[in-house]
This record gives C-alpha cells, sequence and structure tokens, in this order.
DNA sequence: GTTTTTCTGGACTCATCGTTCCGAAACCTT
DNA sequence: AAGGTTTCGGAACGATGAGTCCAGAAAAAC
C-alpha cells in the first residue's frame, strides 16, 4: 500500500559518490548532492540521514564499486599479470576524463584526526584491506613459485600500496601517465 | 611614524602554516587563524590580505622550510647516504607528533582543480621543484659512479618522489613506520 | 474513491563562514 | 606636547552552509 520509491537508490548513491569523490567531504554540499542525486532535500534527509551518514553509505558503496577492479588480483594467467592487469587498469581509471581523479579514500585523508571516529574507522579498514589483498596475492605468488622465496609478503604489500597511491597522487598532479607505466612494470619486474 | 608592528611576521605565519597543514584550506577557518596567529581579524587582512593570499604566502612559507631538510640530498658522504638520511628525515618528521601529518603541498593535492590557478600554479611547482633535485641527484650520483649507468634518471626520480609521497600518505593512515624504513632502504640498494 | 505512503518545493531556523568598517589605542616625528 | 600615521579589537554585515518542517501533489494499494 501507499506509493512506492520512485527513484533508483543505488544510482542516487553513485552520483552523490562521484560528488564526494570529486570534490570531497567539506566542498560537497547538501545543494550539489540534491540535485546531482535527483532527489528533494527533504528525501535526501529521509532515505539517507545526513551528511555524516550519507557520506558512510557512499564510502560503502564505494566499496562494492572497487571489488571489481581487486579481482582482477586473482583472474590472470599468473600473479605478475595479474598484478600488471590490476596497475594497468588503475592507472587508466586514474587517468580517465570520465571519473574523479585519485581515489575516495586518499581523497579522504585530510579528514583524519578531524571527522566522526565512525567514520574515521571506516577510513582506516578500506585503506588496510587493499594491502591485505596484496599480501594475499604475494603469498599465492610464493607457493606457486612465481615470485621468489625471499620476498617478504608483507614489506611487498606495503610497497604495491604505496605504488597504488603514488599513481593516484601523480595522476592529480597530472604527471605522465609513461612514467607510471614504467613504475609499475619495473616495480613487478622486479618482484 | 605610526604605531610599529607588535608582532611577528614570520612566527605569526608558522602558525598559520601549521594550521593550513593540517587542516587544510577549507577546514582552517579564520577565527582559527587569528586565534593561533595570535593576532586581530584586522591585524590579519591588513597584513595578509584575504584567506588566498595568505595562503600563498604560507606556502611559500613552507617553501623555506622544506629546503633545509632538502639540503640533505647533498650533504652526505655519497649520493645513496644522502639519499637515506633525507628519507630517513622525512619518515622522522611525519611520524613526528610535533608537527602534521604529510606535507602541506600533498595534503592540497586535493585542492587542484577547485581553487584559484595562480594557487594551484604554486603547487605544481612546487610538486615538480623536488622531482627535479631527485633528478639531479641521481645524475651526479651516475657521474660518480655509485649509481648504475643504465638508470634512467627521470625513472628513478619519479619512483624517489613516488616514494616521498606515499610515506606522507602511509604516515596519516598510521601505518607501521618500520615498513617505511625498510621500503626505502630497498629502494635505494636497488638504485 | 478513499487511504496510505512517497516525494516535492519552498520557507524557515540556526550556525558559521569570510570580509568590512570604525573608533580607540599606540607609536613616531617634529 | 601635538599632529599625523598605523595598529588593533570588536562589532557588524552579507552570504551560505546544514538541517527542519509542512502543506500539498503524485502514485500506489485497498
Amino acid at each position: 500500500m501507499g506509493r512506492s520509491i520512485s527513484f533508483n537508490k543505488e544510482h542516487a548513491l553513485d552520483k552523490a559518490m562521484y560528488l564526494f569523490w570529486e570534490k570531497g567531504y567539506d566542498a560537497t554540499y547538501i545543494s550539489d548532492l540534491i540535485e546531482k542525486m535527483g532527489i528533494s532535500r527533504s528525501t535526501l534527509y529521509d532515505s539517507f540521514g545526513d551528511k555524516d551518514e550519507l557520506y558512510k553509505l557512499v564510502l560503502e558503496h564505494y566499496k562494492n564499486y572497487g571489488h571489481r577492479k581487486r579481482n582482477l588480483l586473482f583472474s590472470g594467467i599468473n600473479t605478475k599479470a595479474s598484478l600488471k592487469s590490476f596497475f594497468y587498469q588503475h592507472i587508466e581509471k586514474c587517468y580517465s576524463d570520465d571519473i574523479p581523479k585519485s581515489c575516495i579514500i586518499t581523497n579522504s585523508s585530510l579528514l583524519i584526526g578531524h571527522i566522526d571516529p565512525s567514520i574515521e574507522e571506516i577510513l582506516l579498514n578500506d585503506f588496510n584491506e587493499l594491502e591485505k589483498v596484496f599480501k594475499q596475492v604475494i603469498e599465492k605468488g610464493k607457493n606457486n613459485g612465481e615470485i621468489s622465496q625471499e620476498a617478504n609478503p608483507e614489506l611487498v604489500a606495503y610497497s604495491l600500496l604505496s605504488l597504488n597511491h603514488s599513481i593516484n597522487l601523480m595522476s592529480k598532479y597530472k604527471k605522465e601517465k609513461n612514467l607510471a607505466y614504467n613504475l609499475v612494470d619495473k616495480t613487478i619486474a622486479d618482484l
């Protein structure tokens, strides 16, 4: 009974995500959000809570979004090829004009220490998760004999995480895409 | 003639720098600034212009501040030792509780595309400058025979820049300091 | 058609932002 | 001491942000 929901929640979250991603938490205004999400002010507050709540939902939404790329890490013919395809796609996305630069987690770094602790926790968790996945990949590669037995999975994971975030930042600063490719190639070759 | 200035301009800029550095441009409010700088609202506007102008002065101030560390790159007994002392100090500063995390330029990267173009230009220049210095260091190391002739100075400089900014971000996200040291050691050893 | 729920639009409150302004105090010069 | 100049503090202004509220339109269920 009653009127049914007439907007797509996922679609609206998607729009909100791009806004927060591009402009950051502070510079994303409710007025921008309702415009891009295509809903009214009241609907936003009724359906998503306040700005903080919406931001949490967006971070959750972003997580799902990021998992698609992450799956590349286990889909290649071997460990190094998987890593390469992951990083190549990362570079292409970072240098694409269709989506915002960098990643929403990296962009949120300034919020740490100044935002609601429950949001900070989400940020820290998301940040650490990719590192864990890298570690798994390296351990799998060691078991397969594709990666040197001397490699320290924790350190390598850290170094890959570092590479990942560098690409984010470098793309913001408009550094040549080519250099990113070279660094990825070299890093993976040295594993 | 007239009343003389009763506050130290450099000291005030220093306080402003820490604030912008820690909170970022948007989240640094004039009210915070006048409190920390120890001057009144009108004095701030009279002496430093508006927020944008003050931010430019702060970036300039930060530049001088950063040069002290940069000199380490040319002060060691050899190229690799110099690089090590530079990065070691960088890590220590990033993990110190006395100064804000990361660096003001990295933090400001979020503003790119949304701020006054003249400020954006300063940011891009500052960012590129460190890369140039790294390149010089590598070229010098090649001439000295300390670094392999096959090394591509441009790529190595990019990779060191990348390392530098990773440390910034990793410290924000509270990653273990130890991993940063290990990555620095490995990166420099592989040169 | 009636009821129930969703959604809209706009007006509203409250807080806080950046900025301006002005009178008074402090200082230098003569 | 007097006059001119600059600093300084606080009040005030205008803009804009987040969030609330409500009357009514729209859409679905009964």
